[in-house]
DNA sequence: GCAAAAGTGTTCTTTTTACACCCATGG
DNA sequence: CCATGGGTGTAAAAAGAACACTTTTGC
């Protein structure tokens, strides 16, 4: 992706400048997606850092804490509209132990006081979503970072605890996998039921027959069946569903 | 229950000195407890205040969060080895809106700049538990506050958002309900198999058939049978269960 | 022996899983 | 007409709910 350092270091300048976030916490946003049956989280890198991490950022002092994990996921990646849900609040003392902060600002030669609030401890909300991986193309490149999709058991090297808080917001996208389909433009409008079984089974890492996953889904009565969809193969076309309005 | 207004004010006083807490953040305790079938949650209060409170508190800068939340229950509560367990941050810009402190404060004629940090706004991690009843008696007598339970649909004037973080935390217990009752102690260590369904019910305001009940339990492989308890009434005796130890 | 409450056995129902068959489609 | 994959029917198995019966206890 294109880097345009002087707008980068100019960005950062501005955040070290502002005076308006709530110290000590954060916000960080675990956005997973699935890309031909391989369930991957979506990662930021700062062109000159060699470690990832996930989309964060802080809360304005005027800002509702979910609301700046909204803004926070879209200023970093220019999704929006997205469904967050936070699942759980990172607090150890040491968890910022290497301080990624300190390193690029280094690297940008940005002055900043040693007592400055960017390194001071930092406790973080996790939040977590479940998107299409095509959205991934529309993603603008981002002036600031580089941008990229990584399968959730060949992660590269994170920043502070971020390896922690996939894990842990896995776990909840797992445990709440119907509710997080509905709510999420993870499929587009409308799907077969392969392609929803498809989503089911990498991101609970499970298989389904699918004349049963069919009826369970039917049964939960979610969903309302729209025209075939003919693919040009030579069998019988499957029909396409798409998420009932209410319940 | 007794009050000590010098020794309180001290205490108060100290609290607002300290300068070794991390800003903006805090930890509210919601602990559940059921009395002859009814589910009740414990709260606190300032002599001179009119409303009720969680127990919570602050962190300190050398702390980990899940430390800090068994520390601020026991230093408000005298419970010890409570089980926690996290299950929401809760950060709207308005939660903290009728600002207790400051009442508290006025009232008790302690001097705080307007600016000090506990007037900022907070950013606070609700922790859940439920626990025996009866251990409501060895509560020692708060120097502070007053120390109660309250049905958790006759809650009184709360501070704060404390309805809703009782609200979101009675939830999770309830989703939960399996791994809380392992985990804790909410019963004594023997008991039957009557009074574990009282709890179930009371928790989950749900009834059960006996039998059934039963059964489903002792599948679940993690209780040991002991010896029969005679209680003198004129019927059969039940057995008493105990946790197993590991599984 | 009797009432009360506990333990266990049995049936009925519902849900889940597995297997089978038929149908539509393009070449 | 054939191979492929989708829809639906049905049987077997498991789990859950309801009912009945037997056992133990103190009076």
């Amino acid at each position: 992706m294109k880097i345009d350092d002087s707008k980068n270091k100019q960005d950062l300048q501005q955040l070290i400048d502002t005076q308006q976030f709530v110290e000590h916490i954060s916000v960080d946003c675990t956005i997973f997606g699935f890309d031909n049956g391989i369930l991957k989280v979506l990662l930021l890198k700062y062109h000159d850092l060699d470690v990832w991490s996930l989309p964060g950022g802080f809360i304005f002092n005027d800002e509702d804490l979910s609301d700046a994990a909204s803004r926070v996921l879209f200023e970093r990646t220019h999704l929006s509209d997205t469904f967050l849900e936070q699942f759980h609040t990172f607090g150890q003392i040491n968890r910022t132990a290497n301080n990624a902060h300190q390193i690029l600002l280094k690297h940008k030669n940005i002055e900043v006081p040693p007592d400055h609030w960017i390194f001071q401890r930092f406790i973080t909300v996790g939040y977590c979503s479940l998107i299409d991986f095509n959205l991934a193309g529309t993603f603008p490149n981002s002036l600031n970072e580089t941008c990229a999709w990584f399968e959730v058991n060949k992660l590269p090297k994170l920043a502070f605890d971020h390896e922690r808080i996939i894990e842990v917001g896995l776990n909840h996208i797992r445990k709440n996998i119907d509710t997080q389909i509905v709510a999420n433009n993870l499929l587009p409008e409308k799907f077969t039921m392969k392609d929803l079984q498809t989503v089911y089974e990498t991101v609970l890492d499970e298989k389904y027959r699918r004349n049963n996953f069919q009826r369970k889904i039917l049964a939960l009565n979610i969903l309302e069946r729209l025209e075939k969809f003919f693919d040009g193969s030579a069998n019988k076309a499957p029909y396409l569903y798409r998420f009932r309005r209410k319940n």
